[in-house]
DNA sequence: GAATATATTCAAGCCCGCTTAACTAGTTAA
DNA sequence: TTAACTAGTTAAGCGGGCTTGAATATATTC
């Protein structure tokens, strides 16, 4: 067994156990806000991108521009996010997270990964800082090479 | 800053990459194969915890048990499923992954997470050991405190 | 064994997100 | 300044997953 293969069978139990037990959770919180699976993408990717424009993020999340707008138009109804026009592109809108949709989208990956740390603090503290080291290292690796 | 903070903090940051990654892999696995958010969740759960019945599963993804018994019964159709008698209780079915679904839900996993790899391969050895060893504690943790 | 409860399925209909196609407005270029 | 192109919105309609309520079959309880 070489290391690179123990990595990615470690990461995919990883990903087997996180995937499975955020599912229900990402359920409840499109039934509790109301919000369907591309409107939560859309967050997801206005919180982590900053600010976007419409086919931008149609492309993004596999829909058309249509679907795209629409789906925004309803969260900017919302108060979720700040549609702006572009002052270059005047043709163009930019959006943005409104205050409420980034405490929202946040409050909701809170609410999904709560029971990671309930796990991680049944751990010895050097178990936490191997965790947080391992995690600071991925996270910075995976920023570096942004789609 | 204690240790506890820290480590919510980095933990939320790594789920906030990794759920906005995963997004569109999981919106493009939905779509190549025709299965719905709800079918793509009963395909994790029987995958992550064995057999189930099918107002178990629903009840655990949110569903009606009406709702659950349709989408299970597509995937039954799609040979995903396998839905037999239980001999106990002949009411009652036993789902369980046919091999066919196992094998699509993995493939589904490993292209979600296949950036990791391509994100930890410019990794020394070293860091990947360390890796290693938390994800593994991790996922161990988090197995003694199924729902 | 009659009544009640449980597990699942069936049937009808609703709701909503998506697509296509048309439309508006602004930009670019000949 | 006209034509072609781009960004976004709007409108109409479709499809599919969901819910409710009834139906079927088996279990349990008295």
């Amino acid at each position: 067994m070489q290391t690179p293969k123990q990595l990615s069978e470690v990461v995919r139990e990883w990903a087997e156990v996180f995937m499975h037990r955020s599912g229900r959770d990402f359920k409840r919180f499109m039934d509790t806000t109301g919000l369907s699976f591309s409107q939560v993408n859309i967050l997801m990717r206005l919180l982590h991108g900053g600010s976007a424009g419409v086919s931008e993020i149609g492309e993004k999340i596999g829909v058309t521009n249509a679907a795209a707008s629409q789906a925004i138009d309803r969260m900017v109804q919302m108060g979720l996010i700040v549609r702006t026009e572009d002052p270059q592109d005047r043709r163009a809108k930019r959006l943005e997270l409104a205050p409420k949709g980034r405490d929202l989208i946040e409050k909701g990956i809170k609410a999904r990964i709560k029971w990671i740390e309930d796990v991680t603090n049944s751990l010895t503290l050097e178990q936490q800082e191997m965790i947080i080291s391992a995690l600071t290292l991925l996270t910075e690796a995976a920023r570096t090479t942004e789609d």
